[in-house]
DNA sequence: TATTGTTGTAACAATAAAGGTTACAACTAT
DNA sequence: ATAGTTGTAACCTTTATTGTTACAACAATA
């Protein structure tokens, strides 16, 4: 199992957005050359993007740009903004309560899952789009 | 997205070995009981956990034993037992090299991804099958 | 040796999600 | 009015998950 190639395009969508939306208008047909996929999945990610507050989209005359400094997005944002759901993990839905451990295993584990969960949204929310951008600048 | 509940699963299965193995034997039956799945699914999940050694098989005569102290078996171990992908993120195959972010955004996420991806298996390398056990054993 | 309860695995099906594509109405600057 | 966009609907294909039945191979034991 893995994400979704969402965050990732998500993710290169907003460092295009901050890298050219000075000089060129970003449509979902620029954003496709440089990502390589369909215009039409770009125009969906774009919207969850949106919906989060993080980019603008120009009705009619078309275009993206950022509605928050770079600073101020984090991979946690961007993360939140395409992956729905709540819980890492799929816990079985029907342990036996006559049996002790099917009993306790849901209050045992949870507490741990959320843990987990976090460990990874800590590491997220420390990187943001600036920093993505700046590094990306460093190695052209 | 969501890892499959061999997670969950597994853990479970675990769980009941450590516990009842002295007065019972654990077969993919009894297992199919306490957890609510069905035999076939117990046996293909107890068959990577014994292919990564923490967990013995009795041909024939059935029940399942640990191989290894409850203490040194994480949750980690069990992850990487049932969830096989290296990568915790799907990244866009082909981004466009002739475009400065599309021919740099691999060398900038690929570190960040693996930096989430160990501040998870941490996590998970911290929480052993022996605690896990305790608190449960607790809540009873 | 025949029986019984297991395991391991194959074969199949249903459902859901991911990723892709075409098509088109609605919008807005020019 | 035109042209380039966006948002979205309607499909399709592929893959993974979860569940199911079936059965050969195995090992204790009656």
């Amino acid at each position: 199992m893995q994400f979704s190639s969402r965050f990732t395009i998500a993710t290169h969508i907003l460092l295009c957005i901050a890298m050219f939306e000075k000089e060129t208008k970003v449509t979902s047909n620029f954003l496709s050359g440089s990502i390589n996929v369909n215009p039409v999945i770009i125009r969906n990610i774009l919207g969850s993007l949106s919906s989060a507050g993080m980019v603008g989209i120009k009705q009619g005359i078309g275009g993206a740009y950022l509605l928050k400094p770079a600073k101020e997005i984090t991979l946690l944002d961007i993360f939140k903004a395409v992956e729905k759901e709540e819980s890492l993990f799929h816990f079985h839905e029907n342990p036996n309560p006559e049996c002790p451990i099917g009993r306790t295993i849901h209050s045992v584990m949870d507490g741990k899952i959320e843990t987990i969960q976090s460990a990874m949204e800590n590491e997220m929310k420390d990187i943001t789009l600036s920093r993505l951008l700046e590094e990306a600048k460093e190695k052209m």
